[in-house]
RNA sequence: GGGCGCAUAGCUCAGCUGGUUCAGAGCACCUGCCUUACAAGCAGGGGGUCGGAGGUUCGAAUCCUUCUGCGCCCA
């Protein structure tokens, strides 16, 4: 064994396992007749690497696919990649003008998607490449694809089906507009930060004055030339004679009236409002109530349009207008004065470039009816939640649901099913015809308009995409074919195990997708769903590309293997809660793999006898292996328990725990031969065995080393794989074998301790006496405990006495009192100081315990057991305290 | 402004249905060890009146009220 390294070295072994399980197929589900556990990937961004986020994610997947796959059950982890329609375009976009010398512009919207299928082939797979480096045990037969030809037919059929039913409509709505990517934004999309910006005061006159009038305070000079009102807060004595009147916009001095309206903040500002509708959400909803018109004034580039009556400034991006509009207003005197302020600025999560609120027409699914079930179903649990307290951020939401904004202004994704007469103006259209084909389309254009003369040439399909999640809220449905086949594998695989997201994306993902699990398939989408809490740095900021504290995810994989990077993070991910990601951790798995590597070369390395050189030996090891196996099965529980309850950072500690402490720190050294010894078959064999299903328990959470230790404890046959292994089964351990070794653990505690103490050396032989008791007898009656004692505390003698020894260090473990041997004289001072230290502490322990057991209410109500318990607390208390007087009257 | 959550060792966090001999882990720290598996290691140690106050209970880190401080979601 020496020519074993003394490192575990994970890069070959991982790839070399990794090649192995898929050559052998492992990965692969196909309905049967086992119970199935499925999970859908939360399909990562097309155009995406891995990131810390995502290997978390993924190895919770693993985790729960590996361990099902353990418990027998049929594993099913559908991959796959969602065609993200903002972000890919713009990488899309940009590989054409680098790579093709093409703008967008110059080709036709068929050569685009070509190109962009083109593209998605050729940088498309990275993500699921790298989930594999990670372990990633995912059927990659059943790739999937947001934008695959079949999902694109769901994604449609889905459209018009939601179209017949009256749940989706054309609207008029104030939108998040990005004017660089040129498409409407979700909610979501938007990131709020805040800014630097300048309040400009500007004063209105009011008509027919050469100086009285309003001045109000705004963020947007650029846009008072779509104003249509001032409005004032009808409480707000400073403007009272002048509501109803109207006010001239600078510069261009067309009148405007002053209203009155409660939504006016009298602190804010001046107090006073310019009302924008057209450019400002919370404006329009002011027009609306006062039924004034709305003046649009900017493009959907962002530059200041026709419709704007000053006129220097159309043509100009909306922050150079800004610019311009300081001189002219100082100019013409409008100009009351210009504060710095800070205010929250919504940008792009894409471009980056700052939203502009925009009156658009758009397509919208009417989220009432699809919220209901929806709600339901987690708040009576039918879809359970972990941690359950997401279940309010949940509801509060879907209690305020507003309709969605399916349309996107892009190529990239599925064209939205609906034409129009060529006829009526653009986004004027008043008739619709909704079909899956053009020729369909045709047919109902025909009938509903009367007019069989009717050609395609006359109609014209609408140029926008549906939203990306449009298509992915159907991921669990449309990965089993679960529309166009609904009795084939979807009937096995459907509703799915778990769905393993981020919190963040709740809105987004998991209700939506619940959505449409009721809406289309009239059952819930998954049974559980597990929330991952977000990856971050040691100082709790979000990872992130702009801050660069984000680890490399494939260095890190390098430097400290995947087994040790899915310890590093599992074992400080709790189900919800944020990881402070430090490589630390990752630093701790390594070193785990390590000592599961040095503990297999140490067994590996011993020589083996048939029969145990002597009886001792031959009780202490039994003892050992007996032990281990009840620590073993106590362990498994715990790991059980903790798996239901999707605690898998306590199941993976738990592992850790007993596999680092009970079984390296205590059992190897128990049963290690003397040097140049051998040890017995029957231990051997015994603990090869209990290694090997350490190795199964381990596996899910750890993949790569755990095969390669299975196969390195013994050779096993063709395919008799770890990962296809079942899981060890946990049972009743025997508690009071349990008891009794950490009795004996602590007695050897407390005589390295004095050995530390005295400072006398590990290898020295001491000598330990016993004081007589009925308990200490009793301890001692197990078979193999005294030679266990004696072997891990070194001792050369270990015996009841009777009398106390002259010239030793004494301490107290349970009830029993133990002398240990010394050469050298004690230090009685110093021994009396400890055991009235000692005596003090146990006399207020034993006062509390009487004081509980006096009262009469206690002994009553508490439950026997406690109360039982309470007496032996009592009476061991009052042992403790008789051997500690004895000491210190001897002294 | 509306809602939700959190506060336990120097740091990061467990602690389930209130009840087992002083509240656990990892990291950090201190002492001693290159002991024939592992210094990426071994043996031992110190460190907490469980955010404050009040209440319920025989019994509270755990349940309730309130205060303080932090975080998040929505507007």
């Amino acid at each position: 064994m020496t020519d074993i390294s003394t490192r575990y070295n994970p890069a070959d072994i991982e790839t070399r396992w990794y090649s192995h399980w898929e050559r052998r197929g492992y990965f692969r589900s196909l309905p049967d007749e086992r119970e199935p556990f499925t999970i859908v990937i939360p399909p990562p961004n097309v155009t995406g690497v891995l990131h810390m986020g995502h290997m978390l994610n993924n190895t919770i997947q693993d985790i729960l696919i590996r361990k099902a796959r353990l418990d027998g059950k049929n594993a099913c982890w559908v991959p796959g990649t969602d065609h993200a329609s903002i972000a890919t375009e713009a990488k899309v976009v940009r590989w054409l003008r680098d790579e093709k010398k093409l703008r967008k512009a110059d080709i036709t919207r068929e050569q685009f998607m070509e190109y962009a299928y083109q593209w998605k082939d050729k940088y498309g797979g990275i993500i699921l490449n790298q989930l594999r480096t990670l372990g990633a045990s995912c059927d990659w037969e059943r790739t999937a694809f947001t934008m695959d030809a079949n999902y694109y037919r769901d994604v449609i059929r889905v459209f018009i089906d939601l179209y017949a039913k009256g749940k989706l409509y054309r609207g008029l709505r104030m939108v998040n507009w990005d004017p660089e990517a040129k498409t409407v934004l979700s909610n979501e999309e938007v990131l709020y930060n805040e800014e630097n910006a300048q309040l400009f005061h500007i004063k209105y006159l009011l008509e027919g004055s050469d100086n009285e009038g309003i001045t109000i305070a705004t963020q947007r000079p650029e846009t008072i030339f779509a104003d249509v009102a001032i409005a004032v807060n009808p409480k707000d004595p400073r403007y009272k004679t002048l509501v109803g009147k109207k006010v001239l916009i600078p510069l261009i001095n067309r009148a405007i009236p002053v209203i009155a309206d409660d939504y006016v903040d009298i602190e804010f500002g001046t107090g006073a409002l310019k009302i924008t509708p057209a450019h400002d959400p919370n404006d329009y909803e002011v027009g609306q109530r006062h039924q004034l018109e709305v003046i649009d004034t900017i493009a959907d580039d962002g530059k200041i349009n026709e419709l704007c009556a000053y006129t220097p400034i159309v043509g100009l991006d909306r922050f150079e207008a800004r610019k311009r509009m300081k001189p002219a207003l100082e100019e013409s005197g409008h100009l009351v004065k210009i504060e710095d302020y800070r205010t929250n600025i919504g940008r792009s999560e894409r471009t980056n470039a700052v939203v502009e609120p925009k009156l658009s027409l758009q397509w919208f699914v009417k989220m009432s009816s699809l919220g209901e079930p929806a709600l339901k179903a987690v708040v009576d649990e039918e879809i359970k939640f972990y941690p359950s307290s997401f279940q309010n951020l949940y509801r509060n939401w879907m209690e305020n649901l507003r309709d969605w904004c399916i349309s996107r202004q892009l190529w990239w994704g599925q064209r939205i099913p609906a034409w129009y007469l060529k006829s009526e103006a653009l986004s004027k259209e008043t008739q619709v015809f909704v079909a899956e084909t053009a020729e369909q389309a045709l047919e109902i254009a025909r009938s509903q308009t009367a007019n069989p003369q009717l050609q395609m040439s006359d109609l014209r399909q609408d140029e926008d995409v549906l939203d990306t999640w449009a298509s992915s809220w159907l991921w669990p449905i449309s990965v089993f074919d679960g529309f166009d086949k609904p009795d084939g594998e979807i009937s096995y695989y459907y509703p799915t195990s778990v769905l393993v997201t981020g919190w963040d994306i709740i809105f987004f993902w998991v209700a939506r997708m619940i959505m449409a699990g009721y809406e289309f398939k009239g059952k819930k989408p998954f049974q559980s769903v597990y929330f991952t809490g977000m990856v971050r740095d040691k100082l709790r900021r979000k990872m992130s590309k702009s801050l660069g504290n984000s680890p490399d995810a494939l260095k890190l994989l390098e430097d400290f293997g995947a087994d040790g990077v899915r310890y590093g993070l599992m074992s400080s991910a709790a189900a919800g809660g944020d990881i402070l990601f430090d490589e630390k951790l990752c630093e701790n798995g390594r070193n785990f793999c390590n000592k599961l590597w040095n503990a297999l070369r140490l067994v590996k390395g011993w020589k083996v006898a048939e029969t145990p050189e002597n009886e001792d030996i031959a009780r202490k090891n039994k003892l050992a292996v007996r032990w281990l196996r009840e620590k073993f099965k106590a362990a498994l529980a715990d790991v059980e328990s903790n798996f239901q309850q999707f605690r898998l950072s306590e199941a993976l500690l738990t592992l850790y725990g007993f596999i680092w402490d009970d079984f390296c720190s205590w059992y190897l050294e128990m049963i290690k031969p003397p040097f140049e010894g051998q040890i017995d078959r029957a231990t051997y064999e015994a603990t090869l065995d209990m290694f090997s299903e350490m190795m199964v328990a381990l596996h899910p959470f750890m993949p790569f080393i755990t095969e390669e230790l299975w196969h390195q404890l013994r050779d096993r046959k063709e395919g008799d794989d770890c990962m296809r292994q079942r899981y060890p089964q946990a049972a009743p351990a025997a508690h009071s074998l349990i008891q009794q070794m950490e009795t004996a653990k602590d007695i050897i505690g407390k005589i390295r301790d004095v050995r530390n103490q005295h400072q006398l050396k590990p290898r020295e032989p001491l000598t330990v006496f016993v004081q007589q008791s009925d308990t200490a007898q009793a301890l001692f009656a197990q078979e193999g405990l005294r030679e266990m004692v004696m072997k891990l505390a070194v001792l050369k003698e270990l015996s009841l006495a009777t009398t106390e020894p002259t010239n030793a260090q004494s301490f107290i473990s349970g009830t029993e009192k133990y002398y240990v041997e010394l050469e050298k004289k004690i230090d009685v001072e110093a021994e009396q100081k400890k055991l009235a230290g000692e005596l003090e502490h146990q006399e207020k322990f034993v006062q509390s315990v009487q004081a509980k057991l006096s009262n009469e209410r206690f002994v009553s109500s508490a439950p026997p057991q406690v109360v039982e318990n309470e007496r032996k607390k009592l009476a061991d208390g009052l042992a403790r305290i008789a051997i500690l007087k004895e000491s210190l009257a001897k002294l």
